[in-house]
This record gives C-alpha cells, structure tokens and sequence, in this order.
DNA sequence: TGGACAGCCTGTAGTAACTTCAGGCTCAAG
DNA sequence: CTTGAGCCTGAAGTTACTACAGGCTGTCCA
C-alpha cells in the first residue's frame, strides 16, 4: 500500500534478488508480463511484489519451477482444494527426505573411506585412492531437490 | 587379464553407465582419448576400465569432475603425498556435511509449512498458501553436492 | 543545455553433468 | 546383399540461473 509502481531495480532491492532473476522468471512464465513505462521500463505493483514473494519462499523451500508453478495455479483459483497444496507439499517433502537418506548414506562412505588414510605416506600406498578402484556398495540417485536453500 | 579389447558398449554393459557419458568423460578430459579401430570404434584396454572405474566410484560419492581431476592426478603420480588426497577428501566431506546441514533445515521449514494444513478445505483459506506468503526465516546456499548418489 | 553515468532493455551464451537427437558410417548375421 | 544393432560426430535440451554485449533512458550536476 506504498508506491503505486516499482521499476524492476527497485523490486529486487527490496525482495534482495537479482535483476536478472525478476526478468528470468517473467521468461518462464512464473510472473506475469508487468506494465511498460513510457521509456519501455517495466513497472511492478503490489500485486507482482506479492506474488514474487510467494516464488521466492517457494524455492528458498528449494521447490522446482514445476512445483511453484502448481502452487501458483491454486494460489490464483481459491475455489479449489486444499488438498492439493498438500500433495504439493507432500511430493516435495518426500524429494527432500529422500534427499537426505542419500546424503547421510554418502556421508558415511566418505567418512569410511576418509579413516582408510590417517597416515600421509606416498600417494602410491594410499588406501583412498586404492578403494576408490574397487567396487563400491553404492547408493542411489534421484529426485529433482539439488541446491537447499 | 581378460580380452584385450573392449569396444565402448562393453566398456558400458559391463560397468553400467551409458554409452554417452563414456564420450562425455572422454570430452571432458577425464578419460584419455582411446585407441581406435580400423573402422574408427573406441578400443579400450583394462587400464581405461580402471580408471573408468574409479571415476565413477567417485561420482557415487558425488564428487566433482573438478575433485575427480585432482584425484586422478594424485592415482597418476604416486610418487605425490597422500596428504593431497586427504585434503581433496575433507573438502568434499564438508560440501557434503554443509548440504546436510542445510537440508534438515529445509525439513524442518516443510514440516512446520505442512502442518498449517492439517484439515482439507479451501485453497482460499488455506494456511500453507497465507504462509508462503509472508517473510521466511530462510536457509542460506551453497556448496557443489547437488546430485548425491 | 549538455554530458556523464546509473539503470534499464533485448538477446545470447555460459554454468554442471549429463541426456537426447539427427544424420550417417561399420560390422556381423542370415 | 540386405537388415539392423552398434558406433561415429556435432548440436541441442535439461535446471535455475548468471553474465555478458550492445544499446536506450532518465536523472543529476555544472
């Protein structure tokens, strides 16, 4: 309920995002394309603050574009159902846990192969670099949750 | 020990990765540019199986194909101290633990957001998509461990 | 009024580690 | 000798940005 429009510099001040970011993703569709100043400025109100808020507490949650996207769609169609904000929510929890289990389980690898050198001898002796030859009981890949934030 | 030669889908077959990511390490320098055929088909011996292998026992560990040179560089010259191996180890140690930290961050965020919605109902009233809204207590970024597996 | 300079514009390319595709050659089997 | 799997190269797509390049716009100060 301030300023009426807010020039795109102005925008990422104020929600400490880049720029460049504002306009990647008007590109992808996730913010709308803004009013045009007379200059071809784009020109932002209340409205978009909002709603590039909500993206951004979306992927500080590290959810996919797809996700917010999905999100976004119930966020604008209030007559639809709770419930699918939670499987949203859910799906995502489920990436992250998984998430987890494979870095803990990574974790404890590289702890195990760590303790194999306590000594520093020659490199030709190492029995890191010896383990990593052998074949290792591996964990497994997957889900989109990379970069946490 | 076995036959001298391999052609590139063996090389894949036996070690389950795609044909494609052989060429890729091969581009990328982390595999050597094999011998070729008559008919201009990759020939690879047991020693690029080898380091095949170690390769991708460091990708299982997540590691980067910038780690995964200085790795290579330390099995290639064994007369090096095991100390580097150490240090490249440890880095990666603390991506990893930095990841983890930052993941169970994020868990815990999910898990309070999923809360908010306990009993389905309208989207319109719906405390996930109010609190998606407001300011988070955020998780900062970092670190290349993105993939683990 | 004019000139500097920050800020904005579009479009393209680079990042990590692959995956997929298009278009064409090689080789073993029937 | 033809079919088809397997191989080749080079380019583009993936995710979520980030970083230019080259060129307007707008504001401040003399």
């Amino acid at each position: 309920m301030s300023a009426r429009h807010y020039r795109i510099g102005d925008l990422a001040t104020a929600l400490a995002v880049p720029v460049e970011t504002i306009r990647y993703y008007e590109r992808q569709g996730l913010l709308p394309a803004p009013e045009r100043s007379a200059g071809n400025y784009r020109l932002y109100s209340e409205v978009e603050r909002g709603r590039l808020e909500f993206i951004l507490h979306c992927r500080a949650l590290d959810m996919s574009h797809q996700e917010i996207r999905e999100l976004l769609r119930l966020r604008d169609q209030p007559e639809l159902g709770c419930a699918e904000v939670n499987a949203v929510l859910d799906a995502h929890l489920g990436h992250v846990a998984e998430r987890l289990r494979l870095l803990r389980g990574l974790q404890a690898q590289l702890k195990t192969l760590r303790a194999r050198c306590a000594a520093p001898g020659a490199a030709g002796d190492c029995g890191i670099l010896q383990e990593l030859s052998q074949p290792l009981r591996a964990a497994r890949k997957s889900s989109h949750v990379a970069g946490a934030g």
